[in-house]
RNA sequence: GGCGCGGUACCCAAGCGGCUAAGGGAGAGGUCUGCAAAACCUUUAUUCGUCGGUUCGAGUCCGACCCGCGCCUCCA
């Protein structure tokens, strides 16, 4: 049984989706004015999670995430700029892809824009008006929340408790509540503009979500998701746009995760403390590595995100990378000790229940490396034969693929050291190429071994030292030298 | 002011009424090793922000208080 918490019960419930077998799942996906940040991340993160656990559930995920490529950031970098729209968003959309394969994040099977659905917008704002729950004003169209009783049901907000904004409306459109929202916007210099059957303008900002999971997910769907400061307004105004429009419940379960702090501090280009995740793998860390500090903390509890943190992330990831490299040493003959085959079956349950609790990740690694741990203990007393050294990388291999996504099997390191300095995504792990370094390596390692065994510890140690700083790190065993991909220091 | 979150070992982090308080990192000692590394073994919370209360029994429920943080129309 997989339980969720709802923020719109503001309880832990059992999932149960509209059509058995199959989930339809929104999420708020990213505004293309910059790269995304870390937290930007985290959030896509804790959806892929999400999205794989149900996939590894047998339950088929349909799953849309928009690109907000109209808004009034996008309109004021594309106005610096002086490009177009689409010209100004292109990169930071082709940036966004990019990152989101680093980080092995499953693709959705939708990326609407909002400007390719203006005419999805204008047909719920046109009923919006025909029900009354709109209103124009000076050419543009708000959304009357006083309409909509619901409202605030999301947010557990009070219309008279909220604070009238005292700043003002940044765009100094009138409105008749300073709570309404608006949902068209009416022509303005320098701002791109539709023309349609409303009139001339550009699309509110809730209004996309509202028409984008309609048309690709239907009326009514199972999982919206996205961060905690999308609850209000955002958030609850596409719940009072969706179900006045549509007459229906817009979404059976809310899903947000928490902030994620920079040294305890919420991030600000201001403050230095901003990290998109170019900014983090420039100093030398692993895509994966970044994952599972994102990975590793339970959704709905803040992230504090540190470079040592990083570090602890990096040292867990190795324990797993470290086992599943190990097992393939595994010489011994002989049938599947049923003791592995037991632990095996108990890691798994120990996952499965970590995720279906509310995706109780710290319950399931826990499972996982208590796996690492005992297992671990038998093969070191050789009580583990080669059967079972496969059984476990393949248990292994399976929860990353389909679970975690940490690709812990990197390993041999395959990786130009010039290129983990790289900015994009070069520099994941390329698995099974670069014979060539593979060969280069080997002949150093074969130097070694002759230097070991003419007792030339100096030149022994040399190599090593000259192959670590270029990322290889060596393990003498029992059976012979093997080696691996390490990050770079930390500097 | 309203709504909400968190405070568990040196660090990160589960547990949310009942066996000896998961797990990871870091540290210490040991085995192995030419030395390292990895792995294994041992070790690190009579205690869960503070003070009361409920209970046969409380990090776990209730109350008060002290810290830290988020949202209240830019924001994952």
């Amino acid at each position: 049984m997989i339980r969720f918490y709802n923020t719109l019960s503001g309880k832990v419930e059992p999932f149960v989706p509209l059509e058995p077998g199959i989930v339809k799942l929104y999420t708020c996906g990213p505004t293309v004015y910059d790269f995304s940040h870390i937290g930007n991340w985290r959030a896509y993160v804790f959806e892929d999670l999400l999205k794989r656990f149900l996939l590894f559930s047998g339950i088929k995920v349909s799953h849309v995430m928009n690109i907000t490529d109209v808004d009034d950031k996008t309109i004021n970098g594309a106005h610096a700029k002086g490009i177009s729209l689409e010209e100004y968003t292109r990169p930071f959309i082709e940036a966004f892809e990019k990152d989101r394969d680093t980080l092995g994040i499953l693709p959705a099977d939708h990326y609407p824009r909002a400007t390719g659905h203006i005419r999805e917008m204008v047909d719920i704002i046109k009923l919006l008006l025909e029900k009354g729950f709109a209103y124009r004003k000076d050419g543009s169209i708000y959304f009357a929340i006083d309409k909509f009783p619901a409202y605030g049901r999301l947010a557990k907000i009070h219309l008279e408790d909220l604070r009238p904004g005292s700043r003002g409306d940044a765009d100094e459109y009138e409105k008749e509540n300073v709570h309404d929202f608006a949902l068209w916007k009416a022509p303005k210099e320098g701002e791109p503009v539709w023309e349609t059957e409303i009139g001339p303008g550009r699309p509110g900002w809730h209004v996309e979500c509202s028409a984008m999971s309609s048309k690709y997910l239907g009326r009514t769907f199972d999982i919206h998701c996205g961060g905690v400061d999308n609850i209000f307004p955002h958030h609850e105004n596409e719940i009072a746009q969706s179900e006045a429009a549509n007459g229906v419940k817009f979404v059976n379960y809310w899903l947000h995760c928490h902030h994620l702090v920079v040294d305890g501090e919420k991030m600000a280009k201001s403050k230095g403390n901003f990290y998109t995740l170019r900014d983090v793998l420039d100093r030398g860390y692993d895509p994966r590595e970044v994952r599972f500090l994102l990975l590793s903390t339970h959704y709905r509890k803040m992230l504090n995100f540190t470079f040592d943190a990083l570090e602890q992330a990096r040292a867990g990831r190795n324990r797993i990378r470290d086992f599943s490299f190990d097992l393939r040493d595994v010489k011994r003959d002989g049938p599947a000790n049923p003791e592995v085959t037991q632990l095996i079956e108990t890691a798994r349950a120990g996952l499965i229940a970590g995720l279906e609790d509310d995706l109780n990740i710290s319950e399931s690694l826990a499972a996982l490396f208590g796996l690492i741990k005992s297992a671990n203990r038998l093969l070191a007393q050789g009580s583990a034969s080669r059967a079972d050294a496969g059984n476990l990388a393949d248990f292994v291999a399976m929860i990353d693929e389909n679970i975690l996504g940490i690709n812990p099997t990197d390993v041999p390191l395959r990786v130009d050291p010039a290129k983990m300095r790289s900015t994009v995504s070069d520099v994941a792990i390329k698995v099974e190429s670069s014979g060539d370094l593979d060969l280069e390596i080997q002949k150093r390692i074969d130097a070694r071994q002759k230097a070991r065994a003419e007792k030339n510890f100096k030149m022994a140690d040399e190599i090593r030292k000259e192959l670590l700083d270029s990322g290889i790190l060596l393990e003498d065993t029992k059976d012979g030298v093997r080696w691996k991909k390490v990050g770079p220091a930390r500097t």
